[in-house]
Parts: structure tokens; C-alpha cells; sequence
DNA sequence: CTTCGAGTTCAGTAATACTGGACCGCCGTG
DNA sequence: CACGGCGGTCCAGTATTACTGAACTCGAAG
């Protein structure tokens, strides 16, 4: 997927936080569990580890190493600027839970887009995206039902900025198109996404309005095509998440 | 307050981390503006800076940069294990603002105390400690306040453990005085910190007890001494923070 | 058009992160 | 009770890489 590494890169800071990513998938890990994973010695994982728990970014239990509350300080910090995560995240969490499918939160930043939350169902898919990735906004559902409520000019200006760069066969790459397709998604308030960004998977996204007709964001459902066919895909799913927007844009007024 | 560093500390993880809660600690900044703040080029600031707005920790606005919000998902992570942030942030929250002090949460793990959360009262004064910091349970109120509903041989097991080392001159260092002092707390459900931990610095610390009567915590509002004097000290404040703890103890066992 | 300030890029050098081996403590087994 | 194995921790030498400083770019202001 194209990953140009910077070559100035900092590559101690990204193993850093390639450790604290592991132990978070794994839910607290041991040394050798890390040194498996990673192609580092024993005594440099180790390192890392203690270094880390001495500032509090990891705790020890026993054997076992997780990560520490001490994220917990700079990610609410982050999470402070948003107060649309504060409003949303049980609306997703419970969208999850009730689909059974993966649930995401989208917000516009910079003509990107950046995912606030996401909540795992029993049969979600797994992705290799991460809280806080930014997407281009033109070839996910998500992307499109922001583009669909924001002005012409701007949606110019996003795509002079950063372009329509196609990831599979399906991913709109040509700007007349794209905005007729955005049309199409604001007069039926849901946009569709079949396999534009990532092969096998499709999503449904719905925006989030507020009072004063802005988008502020928008929520979506992902999962594999052979799930996501005819009615569930084209009804039942749009609906519910219309709803969902729904209870989330009362709170965004009356809060 | 002997800090003794690992010589084997990965010193880039330790400054990149330096950097994102400086950050946090300016509400953004500038490459320059970090340059200022640590003795480091501004080339190096910005390697460490695009190393990490490349990987979603960091967010650039224009030529400031912020905390990312990929951070909120390993924070996330972390409190997940811990449900009383969730069920007792709000309070705290509330409780600084009505008193203007700092409030703090402090959980036990392991023998010693970690902050859960912190919140910043209009006056509250600042300190050093941050969210995840572990501390010693002897010489602070809210320690005091968990200890004295500990097992006496759990409490015996933890001094073994991590001793009691005095930091200032009012700190308990005899465990029979420690002993005779977590039974006074017991029996007023409060306890008192006289600038045992920091000078100038007094606190107010009441226990979180479940229904099980096992503590989980204790919260607590701290602040100068030119402030906590007398019926403020001595009653305002302890009536306030055990409503609130009721409050708590409450939504602990009805969720 | 020039100047200034700030961010960014790059190649060389100084610092430091990684390795492998030794040590230690623990647990289960002979 | 001794032994063996496993995992974590410590240490010194080496190779990687993070840091520097100068040059470049860009935008805003004069």
C-alpha cells in the first residue's frame, strides 16, 4: 500500500509504539512474546519495556507487561478537542453490538478524514486501520456522505489539495463522476460503499448534521460483501443507521 | 527526588514521549517553539514531530503541531480495564470545579497507588504528577485512605514489599505510628495529609468502598496549606468528599 | 521586490540502540 | 533435594541511527 518511509524517520519512536500497539492487540504480553513478534533481541525489548514502565506508558504485571494509564492522560487530552467522541461513542458501540459488525466514527480535518471511534461486533471484520488514521475522503462511504453535505467549493478545494488517488478498480478517480455521485448520496442521505477502498469489503455511512445544516462527522457499518447483500445492505442497514444519526445529532443540540 | 536513570533507557523513547506531553502541556506547538523547550536542533524536533504525525500520534494544523488521536485509542485501551474512570471521572470532574482545588482518583495496584484521573479546579495549585503515576500508598491521604481498609496483613505485606521511605519531615516512617494512624482514619472515614508527601502542600482523601465493603479506590481534593486551614480542612471539605464518594459507591453497585 | 521568520531537507558525525552471552530466579520434574 | 529448563534481567562491544548545522523553500510583511 505504498508506505514511504520518511527517511529521517524517528524508527525507535515507531518500534516504540509498534510495542504498545502489540501489547494492546494482545492484551498485555510477556518479553519473548514481543521478541517473537518483533525482530529484536530479548535484552533490547526489554529495554524498551522498562524504560516505558518507569515513565508509567506501560504497567508490569508479573511477567506480563500492558499498556499503561498513563496514555490515558494525553489520549483524553486529544480526545478533548472532539466533542463529538464524547457524544457518539455509545451510539457506535451499540451499533456494533446490534449489526454485529464493525462501526466507525468519521470526522473531517484538513479535507481528510480521521477516524474518532470504532467498535468491534461478534463477526467484525479486522482491519489494519487504527483510531486516529487518516483516510483520503473519496473512496469510502464515509468520506463521501461528508462530501455530500459540504459546499461545492470546498470539495473543490479538497480534492486540488490532496486528489483522487484510486485503490482498487471500483474507487471513483474522476471528479465529474464523483460529484454526481455525491448528489445521488445526499438525496437519499446514505452513501454506498462496494469495495472502493478495500477489496471484499463494503460499508454503509450515514452523515451527522447538526442544527445548523454542517456536517460534523459521519457514522458508518463495514463488513465483508458476502454479508452485506441485497436488503441488509441496500435497507435494513441504512435505516438503522439513519436512526442512529439520528439520536446523535438530537444530543449534538441538546447537550 | 532521586531519580535515578536506567543507563540502558531508550533515551529516543523517553524524549519522544517528553515531546508529545509537552504538547499536551502547551495545547500545541511549534516545531521552533518545541526546539525552545528541549535542547534539541530543530531538525531533530522535526524528524520526531513528521515521524510521528506519520503514524497518527501527532496532528499538524497548519505549523502548530497537537496530540494525535491515535493516542486515544491505547489510552482507551488502558481504561478499559479500569471501570471505575468511567464510573467516577464525572465527579471528580465536579468536584474540582465546585471546590476549585485539584481533585485526584488513585487506584491500589501491586502496592502501590496509580492515578486514575486528575481534575484542575480555577485554583488549583500544579504539580508534577501526572495520570499513571505510581506512588507510594504511606505518605499520602489518599493512600492513607485505602491502606485503612486493607487486611492488616495486606497492608503488612506492602510495607514489606516497598518499605516506607519518608519525604518530608511529616511523613509516617514507623509502622506501628502508620498502624495507629490507619485506624484513626477507619474510624473517621477520612484521612488528612499534613504535608507528608510535598511540602506546602495538604490534602483531604476518603476511601470508594463497594458493597462487598473491599475498597477501590479513594478520591481526593488537594491544595495549599494557606487554604486548607481549619473548618475548611477540617469539615467542608471531608463532608463534600464523602458525598460524592456516596455518589460513587452508589453507581458502582447499580451499573 | 526584498527581507525575515519558520519549516523542511540533507549529508556527515557523534551518540546510542541492538546484540549475544552471562546471570539470576522460578517452577516443575527426576 | 537436586536438576534442568524457561523466562527475565544485566552488561560491554559494535553497528546503527539520531542529531547537528548549513542550505533551501515558502509565505507574509515592509
Amino acid at each position: 500500500m505504498a508506505d514511504q518511509q520518511n527517511p529521517n524517520a524517528v524508527k525507535t519512536a515507531q518500534t516504540t509504539f509498534s510495542i504498545l500497539e502489540e501489547l494492546k492487540e494482545r492484551n498485555g504480553a510477556t518479553v519473548t512474546d514481543l521478541t517473537d513478534a518483533f525482530d529484536l533481541s530479548k535484552s533490547s525489548i526489554h529495554n524498551y519495556l522498562t524504560t516505558l514502565e518507569d515513565d508509567g506508558y506501560v504497567m508490569k504485571d508479573g511477567n506480563t507487561y500492558e499498556v499503561g494509564l498513563r496514555l490515558l492522560d494525553l489520549g483524553g487530552h486529544a480526545r478533548h478537542r472532539e466533542r463529538l467522541y464524547d457524544i457518539a461513542k455509545d451510539e457506535v458501540d451499540e451499533l456494533a453490538a446490534e449489526t454485529g459488525e464493525l462501526a466507525n466514527l468519521l470526522v473531517e480535518q484538513h479535507g481528510k478524514g480521521v477516524y474518532l471511534h470504532r467498535a468491534h461486533g461478534d463477526d467484525a471484520v479486522k482491519t489494519d486501520s487504527y483510531i486516529g488514521q487518516r483516510v483520503y475522503l473519496h473512496n469510502t462511504a464515509l468520506g463521501n456522505a461528508i462530501l455530500a453535505h459540504l459546499p461545492r467549493a470546498r470539495v473543490e478545494a479538497i480534492i486540488d489539495q490532496h486528489g483522487m488517488p484510486a485503490t482498487t478498480e471500483n474507487t471513483i478517480s474522476d471528479r465529474d463522476e464523483l460529484f454526481s455521485h455525491l448528489e445521488q448520496v445526499r438525496e437519499e442521505g446514505v452513501a454506498f460503499d462496494d469495495e472502493a477502498r478495500l477489496k471484499g469489503l463494503r460499508c454503509v455511512a450515514v452523515p451527522i448534521v447538526n442544527n445548523n445544516d454542517t456536517v460534523e462527522g459521519a457514522i458508518s457499518v463495514s463488513g465483508p460483501t458476502s454479508r452485506f447483500q441485497n436488503e441488509r445492505f441496500r435497507e435494513e442497514l441504512p435505516e438503522k443507521l439513519k436512526s442512529v444519526a439520528n439520536v446523535i445529532e438530537l444530543n449534538i443540540t441538546y447537550t
